[in-house]
DNA sequence: TGTACATCAGTGAACGCGCGTTCACTGATGTAC
DNA sequence: TGTACATCAGTGAACGCGCGTTCACTGATGTAC
């Protein structure tokens, strides 16, 4: 709270941040309105004035996390030149990310999201697919429902990573793994036989659901 | 706690089903030792003569799920003659698992383990893939750190469908994917360059931490 | 077979804790005239 | 420009809660002789 100020200014963002820096550094559980507010030098009180609850403010927070994942996604491709290679770069980005910040990267989705996200680490692959399509990195037979596949590898990598389940020496290995991984899939998805998955809907994601 | 008698038995076992089936209902977070120690019949207090801590139930909790879905995905991959079918098998295995069993399925890896699981969901998949090797369905080639491609395939598409991330509308669709998803990863490993990730390392897993 | 005794596996009361949320309130801000 | 007043964004005390863990204890079990 600026000093000898009664009103706070944006207080809503100023306990998101406070939210975000001890979950960062006690965990997903280990933090509570309490301390936020706390933190900002607020009484606790205060939130209920920008949030309906505690989970409320949890559910912001990860919308916050989404819109930020993806920027910094869009951000990392931009970089690189047409082809598989992009592919790549989203993958190492969300490794990257989910090394950074293991304890964001673990958030549970919670429960009934009713905004939508303006930009979604999604939206960001999907993008891409379509861009590879276009510059004929990929068949268009392939594509449907390509992100299906690309996502859940990617993600997987992050969250088999953040738990602890495997670990790397360094991030060159991170990087290659994520590598080998991301092209392993792109080049399954070019040689798919033709049409056999023609029958198969995509899911509804988190997005599509809002 | 069965009537009339003042020692349980094997109050161990019991307040492990406890905590099991109030997670399974309630959450990870949906639990407490005090909850699971009433359930069984039994004094909060008496919980600690089996267990160090809350946390250390948790964690032997997190060891018999692993062993167990291990179990249950040899058995699942058995009956599949050899080929890539058994590897979707495995898939589908962890998948229809991870939808029957949403929140013990997410159950966080905990911290340090000490004991050793006898029978891990890795070495099912490890065992899997020599068999291909052995049967002429994967190039001896891709196979070292083969696991670290697959395992995160379908470990990924395991928790985007716990966390809510992506919903399918039956099994029948959730199968199809993950079949997908399978055979795209390992036709990916099969039209593998040679030579190109000879330099990387195999990350170390939870298994091999212990 | 009987008994003494160590060990094991429970009890139950108490501890201190921090939590989310509510309530009646008050100080600050901004708008209408 | 000055003032009345509605609205907004805080306060701080209180609520009831369930939690993990500790402690001195006691009832049941099993083993040695």
């Amino acid at each position: 709270m600026p000093a000898g100020r009664y009103h706070h200014g944006d207080l809503r963002t100023a306990l998101l941040d406070a939210a975000e820096e001890l979950i960062r550094a006690k965990g997903a559980d280990g933090w509570s309105l309490r301390e936020a507010s706390a933190r900002v030098g607020v009484s606790p009180s205060a939130a209920y004035h920008h949030f309906d609850s505690r989970d409320a403010l949890m559910a912001a927070l990860y919308d916050r996390l989404l819109v930020r994942l993806a920027e910094r996604l869009a951000a990392a491709v931009a970089r690189v030149p047409d082809g598989p290679a992009r592919l790549v770069a989203y993958g190492r980005g969300y490794l990257r990310w989910a090394l950074e910040e293991p304890a964001l990267a673990a958030l549970p989705a919670g429960g009934k999201r009713t905004t939508v996200v303006s930009r979604h680490p999604h939206d960001v692959l999907v993008a891409e697919l379509d861009r590879l399509v276009a510059g004929g990195h990929l068949p268009a037979r392939a594509r449907p429902g390509a992100e299906f596949v690309v996502w859940p590898a990617v993600h997987g990598l992050a969250r088999l990573v953040t738990d602890g389940h495997m670990r790397f020496d360094n991030d060159a290995e991170v990087d290659l793994h994520t590598e080998r991984l991301t092209l392993a899939v792109l080049n399954g998805l070019i040689h798919e036989p033709p049409g056999t998955w023609a029958a198969a809907r995509s899911p509804h994601t988190e997005r599509l659901e809002r």
